[in-house]
Parts: structure tokens; C-alpha cells; sequence
DNA sequence: CGTCGACTTGACTCGGCTCAATGCGAGTGG
DNA sequence: CCACTCGCATTGAGCCGAGTCAAGTCGACG
């Protein structure tokens, strides 16, 4: 199945073969992800210029778990589901990659094989180094490599923190967090609503939380009877974040 | 490697308050810890200098969750649990350190506060580094900080193999693979019996596998009776390495 | 000898998973 | 334009894995 994956209707509207015109904020964007953080606008340039923009569509494959690592992305626009499955076909969800993101960080260095498998969630915009790219730039610009260093111990603090979650938390609990982690923080004020601007499906939340379709179902379902949540098919609106941020939150007792 | 393994002994009788003198397969111990892989005799020497031996009785706190990240640690002899606590005070086991293993390494890089607390499992022979000493050596050996890089990528990508298994998979299986992780791949002959080598209480196992100790017990009870495992206070061996793989691999149906 | 911590076991409960039926909306092709 | 199909979602019924509660044993150690 996976022969020739060649993004569905990754390039749909545009013309074959067209690369995506570069929009003027990638510099922007370059800017204010962390793992170019503190970096003279002159390295800045160094690294767009190694940069390969490309563009998937909904539901196209970056990479796929196993697969041997030879790309670093960065997300432009968009957003990219990252996860694993096991043997079995059960599936979850290690993060959601958004605009500044970088995955496939792997490349950057020792591992052969993509740990995770990467899909665009929507259309999505991103650059790619290759791992030879990335080795020139780090050698050019080590500060590269600390911010990775950086990167890489948020990310295994976060998916800890997950883990001890996944151990402790019930299903409810998890369910709103997962959902409070998809909205970005700054957006999020305690009794304004805020709809989640991905196609999330009951399958993408279960994954998320670690549970099934089914639940994430029934807990909606129950929620939205309490006004907390408005949701539909593909979409998901917090309508009273301060209520759902007392579920997710070990306030009991 | 662990063929000459270290020794309790070697430090064995020493008199409290007194520093346990390096004994002469340190070196032998830092040249086979992945931190410092490739590194030249004489680099290892620097680091070797650098260094100060503590020693920890069983049940000491090496640091705590929350704490400010000093120090970078690194297992001479004995066993570490590094693990977490939720605020009700649940608490995870997320990985055991063995003599070669560094913890504390987020004292490499950003990290303020130390994400877990790590605990003597036993009497324990580790060498410390200050913050300030990390940062000279990485700028004198600039390997070290390459090799923690895939360090931190490997552990990441343990934790999100953990957090798979413990999304996906049953306890029984669970336990079976926390078993068999404590025993090194190498001592681990499919017909031959092995010892674990730690003081494990039924408590410990059910952090590490995600549960409850009562299920624990339970489980090694019907083991037991299969004739699987044989255990007691603090103590299990692995009688039938095959039939746990067997549990703990997937190969069901 | 008494205490305490580790462990075991039975009885009970229940959260959440499985199975299964059904509804619904959006594309798609005739 | 309508009928068909397919993927997403809802909801009920039933069950079971594993957690909780509660007693009690065993062995170590002061």
C-alpha cells in the first residue's frame, strides 16, 4: 500500500511538481522556533538557504515508523501527528507538531530508523534538511546542536509526564488534558470558548488519551449535555475551559 | 563488560564518613560508559580528575524531583531507581541505573529542576559532577556532548516504548517485561535461571509495570505455580526465561 | 517476644473495553 | 439531482481485568 505514497491530494490545486512559493514569514517562523533560538539572522539565512520546502495534504505520510532517518522537518503551517503503533495495529499519539515544530529530530543524530510515524493531520507546509544538511549546520553553527540537547529533554519530560499519567489518571482526566494540550496556552482564557483548529476525530482523541473511540464518545457526550464542550464531526469546541480545566486538574477531594 | 564487574567488595569495610577510594577499575568503568565513548585515555583522565566519589547506603536520596539540577551522576556499583511521583502521591519507577548508567543528566543542558527523584536501591558507588564541571569538560571533549545527545535519544525513545506498552498492552505482560529488563540481555540464556540482582519488593515491580502491588503478587503467585519464577521477600529469579519471554512477547493466538 | 514491613489471598466492585446495532453527513458517480 | 457508499459518531448491553478493601501469614530484626 504505502508504494509511492505521493501525497494524495498533497499537491491538489497546485501544479504538479511546482515547489510551494516559500511565503515571506518563513524567516519568521525560523526565528521564533527553539531550535534556532539565539541565532544571528546571518546563520538564520544559512539555514533557510539549505532548506526544501515541500507540502503535504491531509492524511499524506512524512515518514513511517522503522523507516531508515534521513530527513529533519519543520513545520510551517499546518500539523503533523506524530505516532507510534504496535504490532497489533493499536495506534497512539505521541504529540501534534505545529507551526515551529521540528520532527524527525532523530536525524540529528545517532538513530538509523525513524522511531515514530509522521502524517499531516491538514495541508501542511514544512522544510526539510537532510541529515548531511543538518551535520554541515551544526559543524557551522553548534549552537544548533545545544538547542537539540534542549529540545530533546522537553520532549522526555514531556512524554514522562505522559507516561505517569497514562499510570495514574483516569480516563476522564486524561481525555480533557489531551484536549487542553491541543489548544496553545495563550489562546486559552478560562471562560472564553476556543475551538480546536484541527480535524480531530473520536479515533485521534482516543489515541491521544490512550483509550478508545468508544470512551472518548461517551465522555464528550457527557460533557457536552453539561455545556462544557460543543462538538461534531471531525471538531471539537471548548466551551467552558475553566470547568474542563478542573477535570484535568487533581482539584478533588 | 560486566565480566569484571566492580565489586561491592572493593569498597567493602571502609569506615564511615570516610571517602571511598576510588578503586582501580574506575577507569575501566568510565571507559565503557556510553557518556564517555571514544574518548582518549587522556580525556578520560580529565574527566576522571574532575570527578568526586560519593557513596550512598540503600534507601538514600541522590536528589529529589523538584530540586534544583546540580549534579551529574554516574553508577559505579549498585543500582539507582530513577522514578516519579504524582501530587497524590502515586509513584512510577521509570528506569533502574546499573553501574555504567549516568543520571541526573539534565544538569547537562537546560532543565532547572530535577524532573524525578533517584534512590539508592543499594549501597551504592557513584562519581559526581557539578554543573560548572559538566559545561568545562563538554568544552574541553566536545564528544561528551555528542554522546549525550544520543544518550538522551535513546532514553527517549525507552520512555516512548514504555508508554506504548503501557497503552496497549495487559499487566501480565507488563510485569513480565519489567522482569525482564532488570535482568542484563546479556546474563539472560532462554533454560538457564537467573537471579535479579536487586532487593525488589513486590511494591517496586508494580511501579515499574504500572500497577498495583497486590496484582503483582498475584501474578508471581501463578507463575510461581507454573514454575516460571520462584520468589520471596525482596527477591525473584526467573526459573523459565523462554515462558516469560513467551508472556512478554506478543506471539498470542 | 513484640513489632513492623513484606507478602498473600479472598471477596467485592467498577471503570472502561468489547461487541453490535444504528444514525448521520459528506462526497461520488451515474 | 438522487441514490449509494463510506467514514465518523452515538449508544446500549454485557463482561471482565484489575483495582480496592480487608484479613491474615511470614520472616526479620531490635
Amino acid at each position: 500500500m504505502a508504494t509511492r505514497v505521493p501525497n494524495d491530494r498533497a499537491l491538489r490545486g497546485e501544479r504538479d511538481g511546482e515547489e510551494p512559493s516559500p511565503p515571506a514569514l518563513v524567516s519568521s517562523i525560523l526565528l521564533a522556533a527553539p531550535l534556532f533560538a539565539s541565532l544571528e539572522p546571518s546563520q538564520i539565512a544559512l539555514v533557510e538557504a539549505a532548506a526544501r520546502p515541500i507540502r503535504k495534504g491531509r492524511s499524506a505520510v512524512f515518514f513511517r515508523q522503522g523507516e531508515p532517518a534521513e530527513n529533519l522537518y519543520l513545520v510551517l503551517d499546518g500539523a503533523v501527528k506524530i505516532g507510534q503503533v504496535t504490532v497489533e495495529g493499536q495506534s497512539v499519539a505521541l504529540r501534534y507538531a505545529r507551526a515551529g515544530d521540528v520532527f524527525g529530530c532523530v536525524a540529528l543524530f545517532g538513530a538509523q530508523t525513524y522511531p515514530a510515524t509522521a502524517t499531516a493531520v491538514k495541508r501542511c507546509d514544512a522544510l526539510v534538511w537532510s541529515r548531511r544538511e543538518v551535520e554541515r549546520l551544526i559543524s557551522l553553527v553548534p549552537r544548533i546542536a545545544s538547542n537539540a540537547l534542549s529540545i530533546l529533554g522537553d520532549e522526555l519530560a514531556t512524554v514522562r509526564a505522559r507516561y505517569l499519567e497514562l499510570a495514574t489518571e483516569r480516563v476522564e482526566r486524561r481525555i480533557a488534558r489531551a484536549l487542553l494540550r491541543l489548544v496553545s496556552p495563550s489562546s486559552l482564557r478560562a471562560s472564553e470558548s476556543v475551538r480546536i483548529e484541527l480535524p480531530l476525530s473520536r479515533q485521534d482523541l482516543a489515541e491521544l488519551a490512550g483509550t478508545t473511540l468508544h470512551t472518548v464518545s461517551r465522555v464528550l457526550s457527557a460533557w457536552e449535555h453539561r455545556g462544557l464542550v460543543e462538538s461534531g464531526r471531525l471538531r471539537v469546541t471548548i466551551r467552558s475551559p475553566r470547568d474542563l480545566l478542573r477535570i484535568a486538574e487533581a482539584v478533588e477531594a
